[in-house]
DNA sequence: TTGAGACTTGACTAATCGGTCAAATTTTGT
DNA sequence: ACAAAATTTGACCGATTAGTCAAGTCTCAA
């Protein structure tokens, strides 16, 4: 069952990915969620401490499964890796990142926004990481300096995705992982 | 001579580029250019039209001189592009990239921005591309294909920033700027 | 010198913003 | 059954938003 704070907190998540959070309204979030103000205020202290619990909880629970491979696969690390990155259809191109769109936003703006992305994005690093640690364990991969590479990757992704975004043009991204993947293919 | 259009289009870009344009207030803007707002309505039609101007011709003054050598020199391209990459005084790592960050924010929202930014970051990418022909035009670089790899150099770049930016940490674009330079090195 | 157009001033508007709160209702534990 | 707690309702608030406009000043050409 869907409770108010969970209306609430898919409401806020999706004004914020498609409007920003300075542009997200908390009447339209409200009226989205078929939520009345008072009864929001009850599960909120206000429209920025809704927002982070919007953003972190969603993102987490995305994540939660999208990395679980790492640890129970035994082999075939990069093969997995490399069909999630060709993988469009978990992409949204038109609104883009949702963790790039708030650190771009927020991260200069707002010390709480500035810590939880730093946090988010700190977390993606550490799982594109953890692959790359996993594919040397069991020689998929010579070794190297997973924490720089994994940096270039997590970089590379970003700038395709909001490649993709500027021109709307989806094929950008997918031209972008191709060469990322080669890049990656030498380190073999 | 600083004009009134002048003050406003430069207070208008120094406030987008840090609130976002939503979150640029029009008060704060025309306050930091110390014009008043029946007199900055006389200039523009509204905030849009102006932050529109703001964008456009702050960006291009900005690329007229950066990529002048392309036209100028006879040899050493890939050098002086690499020393750019190198030149962190040009970037702000607080605030991101301005063409990322309206990018991020606006291009899903509004048609005009939507058009505006196509083409600042179509022009971003044509930018580098033509460097990259040129030095395979002398033979410092095998041919290949420079549209794809002008993509994956513009994504890389707008990544590092965004990493930087997510991170507090400007080594973090230096390490990814790094590893893209071994990327383009590979060609060569 | 004078009139016209460019530019400036700042008070004003309507709409929207996030936020408050007292009262009503529902749920829960005993 | 009853009381206490949790939740919901929706009217209301002051502040801020972008935008309007009539009156005033300045510049410059005839």
């Amino acid at each position: 069952m869907e409770t108010t704070r969970d209306k609430l907190i898919n409401a806020t998540f999706d004004e914020v990915f498609s409007h920003g959070y300075q542009g997200a309204s908390l009447a339209d979030i409200l009226a989205k969620a078929g939520v009345h103000k008072g009864s929001m205020y009850h599960f909120f202290a206000n429209k920025k401490e809704m927002a982070l619990a919007a953003i972190e909880e969603t993102i987490l629970k995305k994540n939660a499964d999208k990395y679980r491979y790492v640890e129970t696969y035994t082999s075939g690390f990069l093969e997995e890796f490399y069909k999630q990155l060709h993988d469009t259809s978990v992409r949204d191109f038109k609104r883009g990142c949702p963790i790039a769109n708030i650190v771009q936003e927020m991260s200069n703006i707002d010390e709480d926004f500035n810590t939880l992305m730093k946090s988010i994005y700190g977390a993606f690093r550490a799982n594109i990481k953890a692959i790359l640690d996993k594919a040397i364990e069991v020689k998929e991969m010579k070794p190297c300096d997973t924490t720089k590479l994994a940096l270039f990757i997590t970089s590379t992704i970003e700038g395709a995705i909001l490649a993709a975004k500027a021109s709307g043009n989806a094929q950008d991204y997918v031209d972008v992982i191709e060469e990322l993947i080669e890049h990656i293919e030498r380190k073999r």
